[in-house]
DNA sequence: TTGGTAGTATTACCGCGGTAGTTTAATGTG
DNA sequence: CACATTAAACTACCGCGGTAATACTACCAA
């Protein structure tokens, strides 16, 4: 595995990441639309800054573009699982040590958990222990 | 409850709280101290580093302090519940839609879990159930 | 052909985490 | 008393996430 780097992406870049792999690839015009409708509780983007941040996203190599005619189409240059394994494992290291278990704990306690969850966790568990 | 903010620590500031949740109340030379010895792979930070960033932390009312004599000494200003707590759930709203179930998922299936650390989730998740 | 429009490029600014050098003030020591 | 040490204050700088205005340019339509 060339690039498994530590990723630590922001809020924006985060909800940009996610509306590229949903859709696999997009105009900055679509992204940002897609970002107005996804961002609730903020105000809309200018324009300028979703393109803004696709271009400095490009230079650390977490988006790549291609262009048709004069529009720019981005498409994620790293796949969600390398993101999202990265920045809940950094998490782990820092709040918890590393200890999943600790983590889970935590969780578990802290937040009101259904109990259609709990079985949930359950039956991953179940299965995880035949792996 | 009347300020539960979200807290999104740095690396540092983490460690610095960390060492403040454990020892109570130290100056700044023994949170220095206690850095470099937890700091593995780093290289020592200078004196000035941990004095700036505790400065700045009290300005964000991370931490306060108390003069003794010439010497600061420093402490904790929100506890380590509220810290862990806000940024665990965080991470869960920004990575997983903020659904508990999916955040654990994720855990198992991307970690290397040992048979004692399922048995202890297994009975944190029994323990639960029975509210 | 010319003016609006759609896009990108350029530039700028703020806040903050992180890091540290330099300066100043107090205190201890020979 | 003079000098060294200790500690805080001040200042500075970098990178980056976030936000956006402004400038430039190609293209389309009346």
């Amino acid at each position: 595995m060339a690039s498994d780097r530590t990723y630590r992406l922001g809020d924006l870049q985060l909800q940009i990441m996610k509306v590229l792999w949903q859709v696999g690839s997009a105009s900055v015009a679509e992204v940002h639309e897609q970002l107005g409708t996804e961002r609730l509780g903020t105000e809309r983007l200018a324009y300028t800054t979703v393109a803004t941040m696709l271009r400095k996203m490009e230079d650390r190599h977490l988006v790549r573009h291609r262009q048709e005619q004069r529009r720019f189409i981005y498409q994620a240059a790293v796949p969600a699982q390398a993101v999202t394994q990265s920045m809940a494992d950094d998490l782990v290291d820092r709040l918890f040590e590393g200890s999943l278990a600790d983590t889970v704990s935590h969780l578990l306690q802290t937040r009101e958990v259904g109990p259609q969850e709990l079985d949930r966790l359950e039956r991953m568990i179940q299965e995880r222990k035949q792996h």
